[in-house]
DNA sequence: GTGATGACGATAT
DNA sequence: TATATCGCCATCA
């Protein structure tokens, strides 16, 4: 059907889920693909990231980073601009996953747009890293 | 059309 | 946690 963003380019897509990222918080590659969906998988995030062009200054593509939470880029102060934004990141240059990752959007939003939403984290994770606090 | 490359993910060690 | 290997898909030469 007619979405408000029924894009055909699957990069417009995963522009538009990137912006749902609040400030203060990050999203892997994975995250956004599973939300985009229509195959589109981490790299082919990563693709659309790299071919931002005039749209970097749209899209919070500084809030994607990698699953374990490392920065790619280079050049470019993204860890900077995170840290601006209040996520923090561990002695090894790691961002805190488990304390700023994204949620997803809100299953009225992702169904408005066409979208899936984030799948929950539950699973055999034993959670050690609980006893950090 | 094919091969190589890439802002990656998951699993195994 | 880090490294190695494989798989996935889009873009470019």
């Amino acid at each position: 059907m007619a979405s408000p963003t029924d894009s055909q380019d699957p990069f417009e897509r995963i522009y538009v889920v990137c912006e749902q990222v609040p400030s203060g918080q990050v999203a892997t590659y994975g995250d956004i693909a599973a939300i985009v969906g229509q195959g589109c998988d981490a790299r082919t995030v990563g693709h659309a990231m790299a071919a931002l062009g005039s749209r970097a200054a749209s899209v919070p593509w500084q809030r994607i980073i990698n699953r374990t939470g490392g920065i790619s880029t280079s050049g470019v102060r993204q860890r900077e601009l995170l840290e601006a934004e209040g996520v923090t990141f561990d002695d090894k240059g790691h961002a805190r996953m488990d304390a700023h990752h994204w949620a997803g959007p809100s299953a009225a939003w992702a169904r408005e747009h066409g979208f899936n939403v984030l799948p929950p984290r539950e699973g055999p994770a034993p959670s050690p890293q609980l006893t950090l606090f």
